[in-house]
DNA sequence: AAAACCTCCAACCGCCAAGCG
DNA sequence: TCGCTTGGCGGTTGGAGGTTT
């Protein structure tokens, strides 16, 4: 153990299970003084546990609304497509499924889901998983949307991110625009993606499921241009025909499982 | 019945970034 | 600019409970 402030080793603080006890004084504290100063609450509860231990507990466990048991067809689902998109960013895909938390979907992925696609891929080379439902984690990197780009999305879209960085789009129906042209690295900015995911999952949730796939390979300058050429083609009435002006995507390096 | 093994999840660890003086 | 504190995150682990032998 290192001399982090966090720590709680040698300092005396209970480590391990928490009680009924404990957990009533945290509630309590909280709804008194509302989340946050966590530094704070050991003082103003009388716990003998340090702040992070606390913030823990209260996130994963005491938090109203947190649902418990077993994840849903439909949550599972999401959550595969959302790692997808995220790669492990477990708090942002949480926040994206109601009532769980980042300990829990990653609790599930390493338990459920990872063990399963290393499963597969040791069974057949070619690695059933990832024909049934291609399977791409990008993992957050920075990225910059330009100033001038439109996205807008329909059905039977695929996005497509290339070696280089560029982030095209191709839809084999008409649809709506979704005019990306290039991306490039920059800085970090969640609650950009969150914007971004709040249209993708929850206002139009339907009109994406079962369509929309990520994927990640090589693509030339010439194919983006063609896609966007189709794009001019295609009406602009967009289910997410919002501008993505300053949208920034953290890093997108392809991991596949 | 009990020992061995397995599963799963709550909690901890170590790191990072932001904020502040 | 620097160092410290704090909040937050993802990775990892310990152990309780369930299952198999």
């Amino acid at each position: 153990m290192t001399s982090h402030s966090h720590s709680s080793s040698g300092l005396g603080l209970k480590k391990g299970a928490w009680s009924a006890h404990e957990d009533m004084l945290l509630k309590n504290c909280i709804e008194q003084y509302g989340e946050g100063k966590w530094h704070l609450i050991p003082g103003r509860t009388g716990l003998n546990r340090c702040r992070k231990s606390c913030r823990l507990r209260w996130l994963n466990y005491l938090r109203p609304n947190i649902k418990r048991g077993d994840f849903a067809e439909d949550e599972v689902d999401l959550m595969l497509r959302l790692h997808k998109l995220l790669g492990n960013r477990w708090s942002l895909i949480a926040g994206r499924i109601p009532g769980r938390t980042a300990n829990d979907v990653k609790n599930y992925w390493n338990t459920h889901i990872q063990p399963r696609s290393k499963q597969q891929k040791t069974e057949s080379d070619a690695d059933e998983l990832l024909q049934d439902a291609p399977v791409t984690i990008i993992n957050p990197q920075p990225y910059t949307m330009s100033k001038t780009q439109n996205l807008s999305m329909s059905d039977n879209t695929q996005i497509v991110f290339n070696g280089g960085g560029n982030l095209i789009r191709s839809s084999n129906e008409g649809g709506n625009n979704f005019n990306v042209s290039s991306v490039s690295p920059n800085v970090l900015l969640d609650d950009k993606i969150n914007k971004y995911l709040d249209e993708l999952f929850d206002d139009r949730e339907m009109e994406i499921e079962g369509d929309i796939e990520w994927s990640f390979g090589e693509s030339s300058a010439a194919q983006a241009e063609a896609l966007n050429a189709a794009d001019q083609e295609e009406d602009n009435n967009g289910l997410f025909d919002f501008s993505l002006d300053e949208i920034m995507w953290n890093s997108m390096d392809s991991q596949q499982l």
